[in-house]
DNA sequence: TAACTTTATGACAGCGCTGGTCATTTTGTA
DNA sequence: TACAAAATGACCAGCGCTGTCATAAAGTTA
């Protein structure tokens, strides 16, 4: 019924502590003895305990999960991603929400590392843009990986998973200009979160290298809100000469757009143009559905700790290879059209 | 910097070995020494390590999160409830998202629980309506304790928290009827969801109380999502009498039902009420607001997790005690209004 | 082929805690 | 005061695994 390390080693007919060796991937194992134990592994079924493991350990086999965000399909997704590597490395994963505006905050999370004996941590914004908190993990020594806004994989932030939503508005805005909009409005997230920043950055860099200057009235603050994009929009279109597009900078923000617009009976895509970011549920939840970037949490999520897992390992510590960059894909759906002349 | 029992007990002057009767409320311990022992714990910030419990006892100190639904809202605020209250026992949460239709399922969960050595499981719809889970569960002799629409504690179920959707949907159409509306129509969820069904016959409850036969038409089968709730408000709301009212089964379908009546140029709620129910997020993201029911979710999920534990304990075991019913509070915001005649 | 280095493997203690068994001390009660 | 009952401690094994160190097998050199 259950499985433990003296029936992988019976099987194999070797010791419980090669058995341990090749689980570990520790050097000094002959290949024919680490095919032997791998064979035993499968065919038994063998998982490792990972509570036994911590206990015996100094290292852990568990990996920790820090957010806060209100995105609760994001949050979903990025577990997902977390799960399904931790399960194919034998690792634990807890979860652990929390307030990042709470004052005790890096305190808690020192807490949390100590008490639970973390092997690393996997942070999002808002955590992952908070220096406090990178040093504080960097000073008692713990691994982390972060995941951020960012295009170029700089050797300073090794520990880095980049999610380039420069390049990926950028497309956006292409797609927009190619359908012949010139007017365009972009309507933004927290100014908190650099995603926000970069989304930005890459919609100007589009429209300059058309050689399009963007109208300073076309760019609205915001946050990511389905409310926050009803007032943006709402503001855009009651202006003189209204934008023949919106780029908003989530899909939430996008939603919210759509339905201020058709409040004023604006048709979509016909007189106005809308695009969301992130392709979350809420993007095929309007009607029409909406044209995004594809943003894969999940695999980004299980990159991260994949990335984790390697850094927990001796050795292999190659600087190009430790920051995956992901591009986030432009998907074509029914809110966008070419421009009405 | 790590607190261990040793610590605690040479803090309250005990042994080991009292100290672990308190953590484990053991009986034969006088209440001055749990009083001396839960003080130091408290001074030392003593955490105990799960993992050591775990491989030690024969029970364990983690539970299992099982769930398969596509509403991250939800799930999220069920793992915030079970987090608090596994944080308050010293017990760990396993999460472990699944697919509730794969054939391999029952299996699936058996492992997971043999692996992980669960003290219990915590299910949500529709795990908890699997009667084959339940039946795996109970012949291998593990705790769970299921969230399930009902009203009745019924002595045998014992290990139910139950949700009365049926009163709360009572009370939601008592308030349409009491703004004078009485051509009210419902879009249903999902089949084998069982809460729709409940909050369906809530609904014909409280119009046949007031002496009103429900139209037939007027109840839309359907499912949880805003597709279904455009395309039903649709239907509704293209026959030759039209309700003056709509009951959504949530909070999506109602999301759902007010883009439909807002794309036909209907006013919310001056022409048509709507009405969804959850209080999630949604709800607060359309506009106007939505009148809905609000389900505590987080709060019914540490009740779930507390039933857990004192099952887990020896003792305590009073049947009416371990039947926790929550009802949906009517939550009124703008999109009701007194009906127009 | 002996002498020695390197590589591969095993024996054993111990991680922090529980569960059991007894022995001992403290308390309550007749 | 005597005695039963309740409270506590001392001690040991063991959960499933890792870390350390000792030992055995293999490879190398002269």
């Amino acid at each position: 019924m259950k499985v433990t390390i003296h029936d992988v080693a019976a099987r194999a007919g070797v010791s419980i502590k090669t058995v341990s060796r090749v689980m570990n991937n520790e050097p000094s194992v002959k290949q024919a003895t680490i095919d032997k134990v791998n064979q035993a592994m499968q065919e038994l079924h063998y998982q490792p305990s990972a509570a036994a493991r911590n206990l015996a350990s100094t290292k852990s086999y568990s990996i920790g999960y820090i957010y806060d965000n209100p995105n609760a399909y994001y949050v979903i997704d990025m577990q997902r991603g977390l799960l399904d590597a931790c399960r194919r490395h034998g690792y634990e994963l807890l979860i652990h929400p929390t307030n990042a505006k709470s004052p005790g905050i890096v305190q808690e999370v020192i807490d949390l590392v100590q008490h639970s004996r973390l092997a690393g941590l996997v942070l999002t914004p808002p955590f992952s843009e908070m220096p406090e908190i990178a040093e504080a993990l960097s000073s008692i020594n713990v691994d982390f990986v972060r995941i951020i806004s960012g295009s170029t994989p700089s050797p300073k932030q090794t520990n880095c998973v980049l999610v380039d939503d420069f390049t990926a508005a950028f497309k956006i805005t292409n797609h927009l200009l190619e359908l012949g909009h010139s007017q365009i409005a972009f309507l933004c997230g927290d100014d908190e979160h650099s995603s926000s920043g970069e989304r930005l950055a890459g919609f100007k860099a589009a429209l300059t290298k058309r050689g399009i200057n963007a109208n300073p009235k076309f760019i609205v603050p915001g946050s990511y809100s389905f409310e926050s994009g009803v007032k943006g929009a709402t503001q855009l279109l009651a202006l003189p000469n209204k934008p023949t597009a919106i780029f908003a900078c989530n899909d939430e923000i996008a939603a919210g757009a759509l339905f201020s617009a058709r409040l004023q009976h604006i048709e979509i895509p016909q007189q106005l143009s809308i695009v969301g970011f992130e392709n979350s549920p809420f993007s095929r939840q309007t009607w029409p559905p909406l044209t995004t970037a594809h943003q894969p949490n999940s695999t980004i999520a299980q990159s991260a700790a994949e990335l984790l897992f390697k850094h927990t390992r001796p050795g292999n510590h190659s600087q190009t290879e430790d920051q995956p960059v992901f591009i986030p894909e432009l998907l074509v759906r029914e809110s966008t059209a070419q421009v009405s002349s």
